[in-house]
DNA sequence: TCTGTTTACGATCTTCGTAAGGATT
DNA sequence: AATCCTTACGAAGATCGTAAACAGA
């Protein structure tokens, strides 16, 4: 069995059973991937990959299994490497954030001025991508940090930890009706057609919820991934906008007014996530407290120590975080 | 990165850092081993092993990292083989117990027995030792399953269940004073020369701490490791045996005289031991069950999802175990 | 027909063992 | 002196890429 052998497994799988477009991705030929896997199957006497014909279709239950522990294994080959690195390079290395527009826009500037400054040699990569993305990468080991509000919990091989709440604003222009309210009901903002994000994308959870509690439905109208996409159309007159309040800045967007949605819909949670089992660097230890304050070396290392999300939790419960 | 080299590095280790009998034990030349461990250490730019001149002299700190997680790795392969094993042959394979005599003579004989019995193309590997090396095994790879009473929970990397509880009997020749009473307090106890396990060995915590609480000592005037060997010196006169009362047979003991010291020395509890994050084959959780009919599959692989000891304690908290 | 996989084969690189040379205790 | 590690070197083996043959969709 050679670490090559498991390299290959995991990646056909992850190119969806496609060798050659493997052998692209890892920069080598088609028939090597395709021998080594065949030489992998013969030496364990058991199929990984099922075929009809020449074609692989299907992963084997045995298969899973085997490419589970073997990503598992090169994970691990990636952390002697942190290790050695840790020893020898403490403040260079590679820093790979897996996040959303949201986070990328208005959460993690002041953090990521602040690292690099700490850390010059350390070269940072943002990977702006969807929520389910954002997991699978950091699953995949593409990403050291998946950031994002929405969808993480549905990865039980990654440990996820809170950092922030935050809240909405509705946002009209200055000419709109709801403009000159301080206290919108719920009914008021169903009665108007909405501009807020994706479904999935910051959205999910706490807006529908709020909404289906009261017996309303929203209507949206139109939805983006991003806010400044959104207030673009709240501009134009497309309707309301919900709106991460963090996202609204009193100079630039001093024709618009927005309104504290906090007493209508429930408050979100940002996390952060990595693989459970990876072995840390010193400057993400670093990287994680300077985004989140409470989320300190020792706390991340206990949380580490864990393996079950639930255990995890408890350790954060009685953590009061920041609001944005 | 090799695991090739990985294996040699751990091995170098379990060898107290002597590059030549670690050769020997791997059936390879030592030349082979000095250059691969000196090809990952340069890979990885760091020493793994600290250096008089020719002469390994320690592991450094990284290297005591970096073999930690080698070790790992390596254990994970074993659980690749064993996957691709338990689907092409899942009543075949090996099973290597490590246990202390008293559990190899008296707890497992009927279990082994049934376990042979359904799974005859199992082979089975006894190896009888000192608590501190059953749990080195265990650890090292060695034994998939440690028994013991003593020592377990010393070894983090081990998850340790409860099997069962045990009591000690006072055991005196028929002419000895002790031998008419019914109840025996515990002075009276102390103030006869005890014939008892090894330190350590069936012994450490539960009587000695008997003794304590009471502010006696006791005067352990012979200890051996095996119940047989204690009966042969109390058969001679030598003292009073305190010995696990599984240990004694109504036939075979007819001439000594037992008598239940349950109410002087509290219960000691036998525990099974495997390292965390190994592959168990559906054998051996069939093997835990016999010995440990509370320890079911559903019960073991939950403890299995758990990394602390304390919360896998917490899953056997309100079982009742048998006692022997 | 196009995409994708297997087979074949040779060049290159690795690994491993033996033998000899040096250090350390 | 004995033990232990390093260097040197050659044989055997593994890996990888190219080219060509072949199978499914």
């Amino acid at each position: 069995m050679k670490l090559q052998q498991l390299r290959y497994i995991v990646e056909v799988l992850n190119n969806n059973l496609n060798v050659s477009a493997t052998a692209d991705s890892l920069y080598t030929s088609q028939p090597g991937i395709s021998k080594q896997v065949r030489m992998l199957e013969d030496e364990l006497g058991i199929q990984i990959f099922g075929r009809s014909g020449k074609h692989l279709t299907h992963v084997t239950p045995a298969g899973k299994q085997i490419i589970d522990i073997s990503a598992d294994i090169l994970g691990k080959i990636e952390s002697i490497k942190a290790v050695a690195e840790e020893h020898t390079k403490p403040d260079q290395g590679v820093l790979n954030i897996a996040t959303t527009h949201t986070q990328a826009r208005y959460a993690l500037p002041q953090v990521i001025q602040s690292f690099m400054e700490r850390y010059p040699k350390v070269s940072l990569h943002m990977h702006q991508a969807t929520p389910a993305q954002i997991c699978e990468s950091a699953v995949r080991g593409d990403a050291d940090f998946a950031i994002s509000t929405e969808g993480m919990h549905l990865f039980s091989d990654l440990l996820m930890m809170p950092c922030y709440h935050w809240n909405r604003s509705i946002v009209v222009r200055r000419d709109h009706p709801l403009a000159q309210k301080e206290h919108i009901s719920l009914e008021e903002l169903a009665a108007n057609p909405l501009v807020t994000y994706v479904f999935g994308f910051n959205r999910a959870s706490q807006l529908d919820k709020a909404f289906g509690q009261a017996g309303l439905t929203p209507k949206v109208v139109f939805s983006a991934t991003s806010a400044d996409v959104l207030k673009t159309y709240v501009r134009m007159g497309l309707g309301v906008g919900v709106i991460a309040s963090m996202a609204i800045s009193p100079e630039e967007d001093s024709d618009l007014v927005a309104i504290d949605a906090s007493h209508l819909i429930g408050h979100s949670t940002t996390k952060i996530a990595f693989r459970k089992g990876s072995f840390l660097r010193s400057y993400m230890y670093d990287f994680i407290e300077g985004f989140a304050p409470h989320l300190t070396r020792d706390l991340v290392e206990r949380a580490l120590a864990l393996r079950e999300q639930h255990h995890i939790d408890e350790l954060f419960k009685d953590i009061a975080l920041p609001v944005r």
